[in-house]
RNA sequence: GGCCCCUUGGUCAAGCGGUUAAGACAUCGCCCUUUCACGGCGACUACGGGAGUUCGAAUCUCCCAGGGGUCACCA
């Protein structure tokens, strides 16, 4: 049975490179009807941020990397289910004070007296000569006497693992192959903490047994630290799991993703309006790629495709214009209630643009949305791509090619005739306007010539004041009939205020 | 700096000893179209360098270079 988990610290916003690793998790488990379980590493007080457990189960839950056990949503709340809790690792501090004392017990770790500021000189010390800095041993061979009278004397202490001198470890990575790091390159690290909480290396790994996980899917900023969990299996006699560490995402500077440029957070791309099972998508195929050409995967189907072995090696630059183009994909192919639920709030919160009032509201959207499906790639992008067509101060293009169409000899017939159409117009919509207005003005002035470029332009530019834009009669009917005799009438205001 | 990992077009990447070295994004061109967008077609660009092994190397080995990660009582 396949167990696989994600362990966030609750440390503020998802960022986009977890989610990855949530999202390859979860992908592993599911098409192995194993079971993904979401727990939460918190063991570092200080960088607990308010709000953090919400913001992770939000971005989970919305992108579709639903937990299977332990931290999950119930009602809006947080909730642990499951039978290998507790789930957060702070509720969790007795188990591991069991087996670090059995370590203790077995010789394999140390109390250790020394203070932070001489820790912090050593290093120091170390590195100004070149060397690498590492804990000197120096409570390494305490007797137990020492270190009773020292408990006894209240004096702060930490527990460290005692590595074996000048021992390889190994261990296969699913990504990697073998490694092999010797113990001299290692520490002897602190597994128990002056506040009494367990590091990050102790917990997981007792943890990770406990909760029966077989495959540890995670970063690969954790590849050096896994021999000294390797050798904490070792210690109990466990059997480890097995270990893919994931390359990172990265700028195109080629540094890790940050927040320096751009946005990084799971909920900054939610909230720019790109859809969950885009981002999904994209981030799917960031370091891992399908046998075949797909390019275009259903959660279902990434379920199905997905392979661990077919991970890359090297790290992957998060390239904004490739997420753009395959949420553009999904615009493309989304319901309008869709569209409409993710255009709206930008759009109402554009001052330039005029929404009808409510009761027209719903259908204004409608085609709103249908004439910006195939023309925006994320939501947010919405009000800039409307405002030249519905702001009401909006100017017609002053070049000598647009002046040129404006000013030839059929446009004032052309004005006219579109004037009494629009007027005597009894419906609204798309169609009608193609065929009973436009259509039916150039067949009712064929000999003037009055059609292609020189019926289409003028109308264009006079209504929306742009050469470029959507189907002429799709804006029309955004539009409505009466800004457009609004904007006809302004425009032969100008014409006759310019001459 | 020590250790570990990585290295195919600008980007994501396929490739597992013999290929005209896929495909996608981006860019450019053409077509479609009243315009723009969409879409279609096409072009452009790549095996970091050097030694081996081999009849043959992007694929195997070694060295170098470059990039990244890590060296906390953070995860």
């Amino acid at each position: 049975m396949i167990r696989v988990r994600f362990a966030p610290s609750p440390t503020g916003n998802v960022h986009v490179g977890s989610l990855r690793t949530a999202l390859y998790n979860y992908l592993f488990a599911k098409q192995n009807k194993g079971t993904f379980v979401l727990r939460l590493e918190d063991t570092d007080r200080t960088r607990y941020q308010e709000g953090s457990v919400e913001n992770l189960l939000h971005a989970l839950y919305t992108t579709g990397v639903v937990p299977d056990e332990g931290l999950q949503l119930e009602n809006g709340q947080p909730v642990e289910n499951g039978e290998y809790g507790p789930y957060i690792q702070s509720e969790r501090l007795s188990i591991y004070k069991k087996y670090i004392q059995q370590l203790i017990d077995e010789g394999k770790a140390y109390y250790c007296f020394c203070s932070k500021e001489r820790l912090s000189r050593l290093r120091d010390e170390q590195r100004a000569a070149g060397e690498t800095p590492r804990y000197d041993g120096h409570c390494r061979n305490l007797t137990p006497e020492e270190v009773q009278e020292k408990i006894n004397n209240g004096e702060p202490y930490v527990i460290r693992l005692k590595l074996p001198e000048n021992t390889d470890i190994s261990f296969d990575d699913v990504v990697r192959g073998k490694i092999t790091i010797n113990t001299k390159e290692m520490d002897d690290q602190v597994l128990i903490k002056e506040d009494g909480f367990p590091t990050y290396h102790f917990a997981v790994v007792i943890d990770d047994h406990l909760m029966k996980i077989t495959h540890v899917i995670r970063g690969e900023e954790w590849l050096p630290s896994t021999p000294k969990h390797v050798y904490l299996y070792q210690c109990f006699g466990w059997k480890p799991p097995v270990f893919v560490h994931l390359s990172n995402i990265l700028n195109d500077d080629h540094k890790k993703l940050s927040k320096r440029q751009g946005d990084v957070a799971v909920e900054d791309f939610l909230k720019k309006g790109y859809l969950p099972e885009a981002l999904i998508n994209f981030l799917a195929l960031l370091g891992w790629s399908p046998e075949n050409e797909q390019e275009i995967f259903s959660m279902d189907e990434l379920k199905q495709s997905f392979d661990i072995h077919r991970i890359s090696n090297s790290g992957a630059v998060f390239d904004r214009e490739k997420l753009n183009w395959m949420n553009g994909q999904y615009i493309k192919k989304a319901s309008n209630e869709v569209i409409v639920k993710g255009i709206k709030p930008f759009i109402e919160k554009d001052s330039l643009i005029h929404v009808p009032s409510d009761d027209q509201k719903e259908s204004w959207l409608q085609k709103v949305a249908e004439l910006l499906r195939d023309r925006i790639d994320f939501f947010a992008q919405a009000p800039e791509e409307l405002e030249q067509l519905l702001d009401d101060h909006y100017q017609i293009d002053d070049s000598e090619e647009a002046q040129d169409i404006l000013h030839a000899e059929t446009v004032p017939i052309l004005y006219h005739a579109l004037e009494s159409k629009i007027k005597e117009a009894d419906q609204w919509n798309a169609d009608y306007i193609q065929k009973d207005i436009i259509k039916a003005i150039q067949k009712e002035h064929k000999k003037e010539k009055i059609k292609g470029k020189m019926l289409y332009m003028p109308i264009r530019l006079i209504l929306t004041g742009s050469m470029h834009g959507p189907d002429l009669a799709l804006i029309m009917d955004v539009l409505g009939q009466e800004t457009c005799l609004e904007r006809l009438h302004h425009f032969s205001e100008s014409l006759k205020e310019g001459k």
